[in-house]
DNA sequence: TCCGTTAGGCACCGAATGGTGCGCGATGCG
DNA sequence: CGCATCGCGCACCATTCGGTGCCTAACGGA
C-alpha cells in the first residue's frame, strides 16, 4: 500500500484541492445551489466554487442539474460515490479536531528552532 | 465542521502535498532512511523527499536523528502524534481500493461527454 | 428602459508543489 | 591520488491551484 503507483494515491489526489473535501461535506445533507454554498462555507470565491465543483462531478463525486429557468438555478448533490467518501473525510476531520493543538504546538516549537538556529 | 476556517481544514493541508501521506505510511513500521524510502517508494526524486520530510518534521509527525559519521546517516521515524495519523490515512486508502474503479470509470464517462459536446 | 439576480466563462497574477541537474563535504577503498 | 557513497543544498522550470476583476445571457421588477 502506498507505494509510487499504488490505487490509494488516487483518495489523496481526490482530496489535495483546497475546497474539494469541504464541498462534498457541505453537501452531505441534500442538494445545494452555488449561492447557498457561498454563503454556507465562506471565504470561497465563485470561480473557485465552480472549479471545484467541475472537478467533483468530473470524478463522479458529484450530480449537476440545471433547470431552465430564469434567473437560472442550478443544483449540485452528491452521488452515491460522493456519500462513500464521507466517511473518511470525517474520520480525518475528527483526527485534526482532536490533534490541532499537537500540531500546531509543533509548528511553533519548529518556528523557535529556526530562530535559535540563525 | 468543515466550514471556512474550521480546523478540520488543518488535516487535509498535512495531507495534501503528494508524497505526505506516502512516506508517513513507508514509516509505519519503523525508523527509515533517505535511501532506504527512497528505494521502498519508487518514483519520487531526493530533493522532493528532503522537502517532504522537512514539511513533516515541521508539523511534528516524524523525528530526524542525524549520527555523526561518514558518509553521513540520517534516520527518520514517526513521532507519537505521526503515528496517530495512520488511522484516518489507512481508512483514505481503504476507501480508494474499495471504490478506485468506480471514480475510473467517472472519469471516463466524463471525458466521453466532454469529446460529444465538442 | 434600466437595473438586479444568477450561474459561469475568460484573462491575468502569485504561491506552492514537483522535477531535473549540479555541486559540496567527509570518509573509505583500490 | 582518484573515485564512489550519502545526505542535502541551490538554481531553474512547468504545472496546478486559488484569487480578483470583468463580462455575458436571460428574465423580473421598478
Amino acid at each position: 500500500m502506498f507505494l509510487a503507483d499504488c490505487q490509494a494515491r488516487l483518495a489523496f489526489d481526490l482530496l489535495a484541492p483546497t475546497w474539494n473535501a469541504v464541498v462534498v461535506c457541505a453537501l452531505r445533507h441534500g442538494p445545494r445551489r452555488p449561492g447557498e454554498l457561498r454563503a454556507e462555507i465562506g471565504g470561497i470565491s465563485p470561480k473557485v466554487l465552480t472549479e471545484t465543483l467541475r472537478r467533483l462531478e468530473a470524478n463522479g463525486l458529484v450530480a449537476r442539474r440545471a433547470y431552465a429557468e430564469a434567473p437560472p438555478r442550478v443544483e449540485y448533490e452528491l452521488t452515491e460515490l460522493g456519500q462513500t467518501l464521507l466517511g473518511p473525510i470525517q474520520a480525518v476531520g475528527k483526527w485534526a479536531l482532536d490533534h490541532a493543538e499537537d500540531v500546531l504546538a509543533a509548528q511553533d516549537r519548529w518556528e523557535e528552532s529556526l530562530e535559535t538556529s540563525s
